[in-house]
DNA sequence: ACGTAACGATAACATATGTTATCAAGTTCA
DNA sequence: TGAACTTGATAACATATGTTATCGTTACGT
């Protein structure tokens, strides 16, 4: 959340700056697991380098919601915000570097931001385009076959194809990774008109 | 939203009375349409009287996303705030008294309320918990199979399945009416024990 | 370097769900 | 009142997807 406001609100980049002084930076390998499904949040998550994915549980298996890479920011939001247990787990796909700012810090950078002018329309923004991504993500998941969305994929952002492994983007795109499979060799026939 | 933040945060309802004046109140039909997918959304919908659904349309099929009723206010939030294109139709399901705030007097209320104590926080808050809601509500999705999800409705929500038709609760769960009704007749002869 | 685990493809089978069509009952409206 | 529409159930069939098992390859830790 935080990057991304950086991004669109350059004018208010001092005051971010302030705060890097307090991320903890870390390096970590992969599968390490950065905030755990029922725990409250405490720190917001920047990625220097590497993978994360969030996913949720089921029985054995899991099910992963998002993916974030290099440059991305993020937490927990409903639980770093209204302190309850977060429903997502947040674990690093490849070894990483992050960064963590404590809650604490997140929060008098937030009463900060707050007496500035704007401020305001700026979060319902940022809310409302959160709230248009994952929008967005389950109408394409009612909306499109598994191959359609895995196609989406593809020529969306490739590079999650690309650097995830197989297994968890089956369980990205709501199907078994046998499935996903079936679908990746039948788009590969497909193609094969000669 | 509004009326979401007014019964979370009453110390503020001085300051929601004032524009009460300006709502349009509507008597409808059924099957009137309050937004239209596609076009951004001007207005702030309070329902008084009968119930909506919002939906998004595939093909000929529309999917319902969620349902509201009495004393519950809504829009579509991101093309309220961000003057884009609704993902979603709004529609009366009963005929049905909405009351209507043009997009003018919301936004000179949020300027109003912007300058309020923890105000910020407020809108934090709700945002997160709007998000909690979609995220439950895709969880659900995806763990749940439709049968458990038309249980959980008939347990958490049974109002919805005794006031919306069939076919829109259907849509609502992710599956045919004729799968619904399937589900039905087999939960009705589980209940037969004899 | 070796053993183990992770990853991905494929086959065979079981199950869930969609599609289409038909029928019956209830509602609405001219 | 009667015709048209809405709602809901059911059957028959087609398809999509899950599950389990097997196999080969690659990556990784000690």
């Amino acid at each position: 959340m935080l990057f991304h406001f950086r991004n669109k609100f350059p004018q208010l980049n001092p005051f971010w700056d302030k705060y890097l002084k307090y991320q903890k930076r870390l390096e970590v390998p992969a599968k390490t697991i950065l905030l755990e499904e029922g725990k409250v949040s405490g720190q917001y998550i920047f990625i220097e380098k590497g993978c994360v994915r969030a996913f949720f549980n089921n029985n054995g298996d899991d099910k992963t919601v998002q993916f974030f890479f290099e440059n991305e920011g993020l937490t927990s939001f409903e639980s770093f915000i209204n302190n309850v247990p977060s429903l997502v787990t947040i674990e690093t796909i490849e070894p990483s570097i992050v960064c963590l700012l404590p809650k604490q810090y997140v929060s008098q950078l937030m009463d900060e931001l707050s007496r500035e002018q704007g401020f305001v329309q700026m979060i319902l923004q940022a809310s409302a385009s959160r709230q248009t991504h994952y929008m967005n993500e389950f109408v394409s998941f009612i909306r499109d076959t598994p191959e359609q969305r895995y196609q989406k994929l593809l020529s969306e952002r490739p590079h999650i194809i690309q650097r995830v492994p197989q297994h968890y983007i089956a369980s990205y795109l709501g199907v078994s990774s046998v499935h996903l499979s079936r679908i990746k060799s039948k788009l590969a026939k497909g193609k094969l008109h000669f």
